[in-house]
RNA sequence: GGUGUCAUAGCUCAGUUGGUAGAGCAAAGGACUGAAAAUCCUUGUGUCCCUGGUUCGAUUCCCGGUGACACCA
């Protein structure tokens, strides 16, 4: 019997975690969640995790497991995700059923990432500093004479991208690219992509509907007790950074779940661009 | 009912000494090899409210209409 593992992708809001619950059952499967918000165990309603009803129905993996305090990655989640895939076919399931909407992570999973060697927080919290002191052009000089090929092929107007050919180069003594091989690394079950798709307006308007029922729900309450962990990268996340506005006095409430939704529209945007290259997604309607 | 002000992009408005227009926001399109809900790039959107007049030419000036707002009755 062949192995088979089934990812339902689509932009947030669009209905994957009802979809994938009825596929999970109908297989027997665990929901393997590919969201690089949803593992934070100390996020809930502005990642808009499974309800209690959901988790209970069917074993989810990834969902609340990681502590925002620990830098996740693509990268980990690629290991993680396999090792857990590995362990499970081997219990005796041949269908297992992913789900998610980080693109990226998705990638990892399926097509794997080069070999990076692990970078050292220091160098990248000074290289940060550089960055917002400096901005971008002062990297930019760096990479241009450590690594001409990336920064021929990187966009040398991302500050985020530059920093990380930077830091890779820095940290091995070696160029970024030359660790960028593209194996596509094979896996040893076989894959199928569906995507979830709706009207772009109403998917807005489910959007919209979303953040007013987060709000209610106690988004506010959520967000105050992280203050502490603001800063790190898991915070940096629509539904958390407007809030965070809002406590500051910044912004009034109003104005505040106005953005909320705004951004969420631009990451589904942003989601849907990601996929639109994929020729091996197959796109149903939600229902 | 009278007087005044206004009517331009989806919204808020700027502008054209008469030569058919531009900002912000919203919106749309795109990139992506360990921060990816992050980060970065690109792009418009038009019966200039309607009729008539003056003019080579009117969104702009004039007459009338319609609507909104303000004030006076």
């Amino acid at each position: 019997m062949g192995r088979k593992l089934i990812i339902i992708l689509g932009p947030t809001a669009v209905g994957k975690t009802d979809y994938s619950i009825r596929e999970a059952l109908k297989y027997g499967s665990p929901v393997i969640s590919c969201d690089s918000r949803q593992i934070y165990r100390e996020m809930s309603i502005g990642t808009a995790v499974p309800s209690d009803e959901q988790l209970a129905a069917v074993r989810h993996y990834f969902i609340h497991s990681h502590p925002v305090t620990g830098l996740y990655s693509a990268g980990r989640y690629e290991v993680e995700a396999l090792a857990l895939v590995e362990r499970l076919f081997e219990e005796g399931h041949d269908t297992l059923v992913m789900a998610g909407g980080s693109g990226f992570y998705i990638d990892a999973f399926c097509r794997g990432l080069d070999d990076f060697p692990p970078v050292d927080m220091e160098l990248r919290e000074s290289l940060n500093r550089r960055l917002a002191d400096e901005g971008v052009e002062s990297l930019r000089l760096d990479l241009k004479r450590l690594d001409p090929e990336s920064y021929a092929a990187i966009d040398i107007a991302n500050g985020q991208r530059v920093l990380r050919a930077l830091e890779v180069c820095l940290s091995s003594g070696r160029p970024f690219s030359s660790f960028k091989t593209s194996p596509a690394r094979k896996r040893n079950f076989e894959i199928e992509k569906v995507g979830l798709t709706r009207p772009r307006d109403e998917l807005y308007a489910r959007i919209n509907r979303r953040v007013l029922e987060m709000v209610d729900a106690g988004l506010v309450e959520e967000v105050a007790g992280l203050s502490a962990y603001r800063h790190l990268p898991a915070l940096q996340t629509v539904g958390y950074r407007e809030i965070f506005q809002y406590l500051d006095g910044e912004i009034s409430l109003d104005r505040a779940v106005e953005l909320v939704q705004r951004n969420t529209r631009h990451y589904a945007k942003r989601q849907l661009a990601y996929w639109a290259r994929d020729p091996e997604i197959r796109w149903i309607p939600a229902v």
